[in-house]
DNA sequence: GCGACAG
DNA sequence: ATCTTGTCGC
C-alpha cells in the first residue's frame, strides 16, 4: 500500500510507493487507476527480468489455457487445465469481475491480468506452464500479456495469439506446421505458425522462463482438430459458454 | 502528421 | 473483444 505522507501544507501531499511493493501489487494498482503512463514505465522496467534462457519446459505434465470473455463492463475468465500425460482437460475453473482497464494495443496485461489473477490466486497448485490468448515477447517492449504474467507468477508462459501486434515476417508456407520467424528491430520475437493447410496462421513467442524452441515445438504438440491448441480452444469455449449462462441468468431476473 | 494496432 | 445467417471452398 502506498504511504500518504500529509505535509504541513495542507495543500501538498506526497505518494510515496513502499519500496517492498512488489511489482505484482503494482501492476494491479496501476490498472486500477487507469495511468497508461505508468503502465508504460513498468513495461520498461519490467522488460529486464525476462528469462528465455529456461530449459525447465521440456516435458510438462499440467499446461494451462487461459482467455476472457466481455459483456459490456463485464469480464469472464476461463482457466483449463490439461493432463498432458492423461492427454484431457483435468479441471476447468470460471470467475468474472468488472472491467478495470480498457483495451489499448501493447497495454493488453492491464486489461486481463487482473481479472486472470483474481481467479488464479483462489488455485492451490501451479502448472508446468501457461498459455495466454495473446503475445509474449512479441511486443514493441518484448512485454505481452504472456511476458508480463510470467514475471509476476515467475511460472512459465508462452503467448499464442490469432494476429499480429508488431514485426515483420514472411508468410509460412501452406502446409500443416510450416513456420516462419517474426522478426522486429532486428532480432527473433516469436513465430508465425501455420497449424493446418488452408487456415490463417497463429502467432507464438515465449513469455517468461522458456525458450522459443520449446514455446513452438509445445504449441504444435497440442494440436488437434482445430486452428488453435487443444487446450486454447477449450479455454475459449469455456469462457463463451461461461458468459452466456451467466448473461441468461440475469436475464429472467 | 499518418498508418498500424494482441483482445 | 463484440455485433451475426447464410454461404463458399477444401
Ligand atoms: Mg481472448
Amino acid at each position: 500500500m502506498p504511504i500518504s505522507l500529509a505535509f504541513p501544507l495542507p495543500h501538498i501531499q506526497i505518494v510515496l510507493y513502499n519500496r517492498f511493493m512488489n511489482y505484482l501489487e503494482e501492476t494491479l494498482k496501476i490498472a486500477k487507476n487507469r495511468d497508461t503512463k505508468a503502465a508504460k514505465k513498468v513495461q520498461m522496467l519490467l522488460r529486464d527480468k525476462i528469462s528465455l534462457n529456461d530449459n525447465t519446459v521440456i516435458n510438462p505434465h499440467f499446461i494451462m489455457g487461459v482467455d476472457l470473455a466481455y459483456d459490456k463492463d463485464m469480464a469472464f475468465v476461463s482457466i483449463v487445465l490439461w493432463d498432458n500425460i492423461k492427454e484431457e482437460i483435468v479441471s476447468v475453473f470460471n470467475d468474472k469481475g468488472k472491467v478495470v482497464f480498457p483495451y489499448i494495443p501493447g497495454f493488453l496485461s492491464f486489461r486481463e491480468f487482473p481479472i486472470f489473477y483474481q481467479l488464479y490466486e483462489k488455485l492451490t497448485f501451479e502448472p508446468d506452464v501457461i498459455i495466454f490468448d495473446g503475445h509474449g515477447y512479441a511486443h514493441p517492449r518484448r512485454m505481452g500479456l504472456a511476458t508480463h504474467a510470467g514475471i509476476l507468477l515467475d511460472i512459465p508462459t508462452i503467448g499464442c495469439a490469432k494476429s499480429k501486434l508488431v514485426g515483420t515476417y514472411d508468410v509460412p508456407e501452406n502446409e500443416e506446421n510450416a513456420y516462419s520467424e517474426l522478426h522486429h528491430k532486428n532480432e527473433i520475437i516469436g513465430y508465425v505458425l501455420r497449424t493446418r493447410k488452408n487456415v490463417k496462421p497463429i502467432f507464438i513467442s515465449p513469455g517468461n522462463h522458456i525458450s522459443f524452441g520449446q514455446s513452438l515445438k509445445l504449441i504444435i504438440s497440442l494440436k488437434r482438430k482445430t486452428k488453435l491448441p487443444v487446450v486454447m480452444q477449450m479455454a475459449h469455449r469455456t469462457c463463451e459458454a461461461y458468459k452466456r449462462s451467466f448473461l441468461a441468468i440475469e436475464r429472467r431476473k
